[in-house]
DNA sequence: TTACTTGCAAACGGTTTGCATCGAG
DNA sequence: CTCGATGCAAACCGTTTGCAAGTAA
């Protein structure tokens, strides 16, 4: 348990090649199908432990959706950004809330928490999907604020 | 999906009187046990539809914890809150983001998404949490940003 | 060769659903 | 009496784990 000793395996190369070809957050899941349909026979089980070790090492970032899934996204920027998902297409745009962060920090100070980290996530419809549907959205609970 | 020809059971009025008496977050499971242990023969299946039924019709607040078990409390305050959890006790914070609210719709429009909700949670640990244990918490990612 | 990895399948844990019965209105 | 609500058990779904075989180092 050195967290250290990762073996470099086909497998772990082919999931980190299929997370650099793409800018948006997959699910372990999709992760696997996406593989399997290139023709490698990697297991989810791999999959699963593979995103772990990743993301556990800091090399992933990681959301969970509404639905509770665990997605992933390769991340190499240094700083902590959050995104603005559409709850039709899924479509995900990066953003960035740099007065959070500093909100985080003065909030948790306030109440005597330290060691924070903090989870921001912006759902809504996007242009594309708001214009190819009526405004009123029934789904489940638009009701915000 | 007229949301209003909910019945009033025994359960719900005991599930109902469970969340009344707590300031904290319940699973589902957890309130089941409670009912069970308070001597109702509710089941599983009826607190989660209960529950279901009171977060959509905005009767309830809820957060996924970080294991992604969905939490419940009885929310009756009109404001949008967030909440700032201890890692460690699981202790919940409710907090205000004033700004935030704010700053979503801004960067929503910018992107020109609609019908914008937010997810904010913050997490830490508590005063009491850091004092009985070492600063250092190698958990998952306390690397904020 | 060593012992970490893998793939498979079974196990898990939370949540949902089918269905016959119960009970509020 | 009616139709929604309930309880149970089975189904689901994402994720984890046990285990024997494979393979990087």
């Amino acid at each position: 348990m050195v967290a250290t000793q990762r073996r470099n395996t086909t497998q772990r190369a082919a999931i980190l090649q299929v997370l650099a070809g793409t800018d948006e957050f997959v699910s372990a899941q999709d992760l696997h199908t996406a593989l399997r349909s290139a023709g490698s026979t990697i297991g989810l089980a791999t999959v699963y432990r593979a995103l772990q070790d990743m993301s556990g090492g800091g090399d992933l970032d990681t959301v969970r959706n509404q639905s509770g899934e665990v997605l992933y996204r390769q991340c190499q920027q240094p700083a902590h950004h959050h995104h603005l998902v559409c709850r039709q297409c899924g479509r995900t745009q990066e953003i960035e809330a740099p007065s959070v962060e500093q909100w985080a920090r003065t909030v948790a100070a306030q109440y005597g928490y330290s060691d924070i980290n903090h989870e921001l996530e912006l759902f809504g419809v996007c242009a594309d999907c708001t214009a190819s549907r009526s405004p009123r959205t029934p789904a489940s609970g638009p009701s915000d604020a």
